[in-house]
DNA sequence: AAGTGGACTTGGGTTCATTCTG
DNA sequence: CAGAATGAACCCAAGTCCACTT
């Protein structure tokens, strides 16, 4: 009796793994659609079931496959019957070591594709509380750890220096670590790791401030990082020692990691390279252009709307047309700034994965405040792991 | 130890659903 | 009541990281 959300439809089947401890439940519909169901063998469900929901996500789209094994018995209305027209699977598999429900080899890239559960879940929020765990780990030993890099600056070892810079950008700027990418393949983009010459100028003196280094580089989705912080003295002397000798297109932290020696890729990558970066800097700019266009326009509505009406009508009429006028002015002021924040800031996302929220939780019960003032429908959602867990007296 | 690819997170754009407004 | 505004849900590419080979 469970309704297909995407298709809204009833036409379901139901499919179930056998001899497994986490199984799926598929429905599916029209042989393109289908939603998945995990179900934990030791929990009940509220009707006294053996079973217990535990997720559902989809549509999507089944890749072409061998036919179904045998092994698997589709039911519809309690019926049993063979496996729909037109499904083919390429297997049953029980893995207990990952998330995923569902996997297949994409065609383009030849990447691998997952259908993993939501958010909700509690695969997921295991996951999630163990990562924040991690963090409380790491707290007791970073304050060890910067002391260390510290003393590292002054390290005999290039490769230890370099290591300990990179990891005081990342310490001090959050910047991503900044791994290996196909080049050619992807936009050129850098992390710390990958920084190269042309991405950081020194200035002795700037602003009034000394030993300012200077970060402008194409970071996650060729989104420009620019940045320029004042350091420590060392670090200053060390990145001028990293960069004696070397080109634009050098590597700053060569010792870092062992890199593959790549060669000089063929202009032929070069050009693909450029037209992705252009593409995807392309895309970027009319968005906000639009945006803001919309704005002006709307203004402008705004103000010949009421242009007519005051040169005509009386004193009074005026002033409120005025007084009418410049709310809605300020309002779409009030936007634009709001607009314009939140486009360097995504709050949301740093709240659902940066913020371990038991802080937030125990504070709202040490001081009765409710979490729902903080925390909107999704959020709570998906940290119901942390809500259930915490009491009052939780210290990160 | 190096190299590779699988697994998982991050980040945020797009779409959908609901409420607001003229 | 239609279109605009808003916020949630959905979705997926682009990252990170690490385990397994060789």
């Amino acid at each position: 009796d469970k309704r297909c959300s995407s298709c809204i439809s009833h036409s379901v089947l139901i499919c179930i793994l056998e001899n497994i401890k986490l199984s799926v439940i598929l429905y599916m519909y029209q042989d393109k659609h289908f939603r998945f169901f995990t179900l934990w063998e030791e929990e009940k469900y509220t009707d006294g079931s053996k079973w217990r929901f535990l997720e559902h996500k989809g549509p999507v789209f089944p890749p072409p496959y061998e036919p179904l094994p045998d092994r698997i018995r589709f039911y519809y209305d309690g019926e049993e019957f063979g496996s729909p027209p037109g499904t083919r699977w390429k297997e049953v598999r029980h893995d207990n070591k990952v998330t995923w429900l569902v996997s297949w080899t994409e065609n383009i890239q030849g990447s691998i594709k997952y259908i993993m559960l939501n958010p909700s879940s509690r695969i997921k929020g295991e996951k999630d509380w163990q990562k924040y765990e991690t963090a409380r780990r790491l707290k007791k030993s970073v304050a060890r750890i910067r002391a260390q890099y510290r003393e590292d600056w002054r390290s005999k070892e290039m490769r230890i220096r370099q290591r300990a810079v990179a990891l005081y950008f990342i310490d001090k700027l959050a910047l991503r670590a900044g791994n290996e990418k196909d080049e050619g393949e992807t936009a050129d983009t850098v992390g710390c790791c990958s920084l190269r010459v042309e991405h950081i100028r020194l200035h002795p003196q700037m602003d009034g401030q000394d030993y300012v280094v200077e970060l402008d580089f194409p970071g996650k989705d060729s989104i420009r990082y620019y940045n320029k912080v004042p350091v420590q003295k060392r670090v200053f002397k060390n990145l001028q020692l990293f960069l004696e000798n070397k080109q634009g297109k050098d590597d700053l932290f060569d010792r870092l990691n062992v890199r593959p020696s790549y060669y000089k890729i063929l202009s032929y990558n070069r050009a693909n390279r450029a037209v992705a970066v252009l593409c995807i800097h392309q895309r970027a700019p009319p968005k906000t252009f639009e945006k803001s266009i919309n704005l002006n326009s709307g203004l402008l509505a705004v103000i010949n709307k009421h242009k007519p009406c005051v040169s005509v009508l009386g004193v009074e009429t005026k002033k409120k047309a005025v007084q009418r006028i410049s709310e809605q002015l300020m309002k779409l002021e009030v936007q634009a700034t709001d607009r314009e924040e939140n486009k360097q800031i995504a709050l949301g996302t740093s709240k659902l994965n940066y913020l371990d929220l038991r802080i937030s939780v125990a504070w709202c019960k040490k001081w009765g405040v409710p979490i729902e003032k903080i925390y909107n429908k999704t959020q709570r959602e998906k940290f119901a792991w942390a809500i259930d867990m915490t009491d009052e007296d939780f210290e990160f």
